[in-house]
DNA sequence: GTCTATACGTAGATAGAC
DNA sequence: GTCTATCTACGTATAGAC
């Protein structure tokens, strides 16, 4: 065993771990996690179901990991928008779009984020970890809200139900797009034909 | 076998039936429906697993039979709403109140029409039922929009649009509430502390 | 009508060969 | 590192006793 040998041991390791955790996201997405078996995600990956076991201690812990991945993405572009330059409405405006594009550009993670959050049969550890992530994300569009109603481009009312009617239309949107997705992946159509909400249907909520 | 006997008979099997209607809303709302085991259904029901199946063909049986009555009442309420007099915005005011109503006062079917949306786990003729279904509800809405941006009432824009961040935010309300009361049911905390959506709030959306 | 015992299938996880 | 064969557990559904 050479230095050289364990690295290139190191790289094959990581590139599978990759390999394996994409053939996954996808999977999940499409079936679930308790429809998921592990031979799905093997052939999705192109390996036997054994190998799984080599680079993840078990089914959970793979779903674990990828929960981990949505969040983090998330985590960071609402942070990264809180501390943008400009008025309250502007960035509360600019949250908004990332998070509609973020919809359209991986819905995978969205489709598995609400399953986390609808889904009962997810185990207990990922659903706390997903609500305890989220919950920075709430206190990020929160706080804009309350500096919105202060400088008067928000309208006036309960901060927490403004926030709270915000959230729950993303993810309504969220989940419309999922479905829409799973349908035309289904019956072989275009998921794109029906309209998306537009920023300023979604910000007729809070505006003033 | 006289009459008599058998009419009694009758009447055992559909009090029987029911109750394990009841016990398997609260278990798959509770728990999703690949979590719930038939174990689980017949303990709340206080009876053996054996005799669900004298009653019902298989677990998912049950299930659909769930998922039909709670779309019935959903659909009523939405017809009813649509045929009430008054101008096309009061309408809308009153199915929003009932469906906002219906979501606090039966939480356990809801959590399970979320479900069957949301998850790919379930049987998919299950799943296309309800979507069938929710499509009656969807286009009753979309009249009441277009009526109401002929009079005026109803802003202005692309109807379908509209009709979808309606539908979207109220799916969002449910599910927060059933997560909520999830949370609540784990932690022993009281679900009712944080502040519901207002229906104003909601029409915000749709107001010229 | 109701229960207990059991058959059957399946899926997560491991062991051992290559 | 990778695969195939296998162990083990569990859950649906059925059969048969009471």
């Amino acid at each position: 065993m050479s230095p050289r040998s364990e690295k290139q041991n190191q790289q094959i390791k990581d590139e599978r771990r990759e390999k394996i955790l994409k053939a996954a996201i996808q999977v999940f997405a499409d079936k679930g996690y308790a429809t998921t078996k592990i031979t799905d995600i093997a052939a999705a990956a192109g390996m036997s179901h054994g190998l799984i076991y080599h680079y993840f201690a078990s089914k959970e812990a793979v779903y674990a990991e990828i929960v981990e991945d949505a969040v983090q993405k998330s985590v960071q572009m609402s942070t990264a928008a809180l501390e943008q330059p400009g008025t309250p409405w502007e960035r509360i405006q600019l949250m908004c779009a990332r998070t509609l594009a973020g919809i359209r550009e991986y819905p995978e993670y969205y489709a598995i984020i609400v399953q986390v959050l609808t889904n009962p049969e997810i185990p207990l550890e990922v659903r706390t970890f997903l609500r305890e992530a989220g919950n920075t994300t709430y206190l990020n569009m929160f706080s804009l809200i309350r500096e919105g109603q202060e400088s008067g481009q928000v309208v006036a009312g309960n901060p927490f139900e403004l926030t709270n009617a915000y959230y729950d239309l993303i993810q309504g949107i969220a989940i419309r797009n999922v479905v829409a997705r799973q349908q035309a992946s289904s019956l072989q159509e275009d998921a794109s034909i029906q309209p998306f909400i537009t920023i300023d249907t979604v910000l007729r909520l809070l505006k003033a």
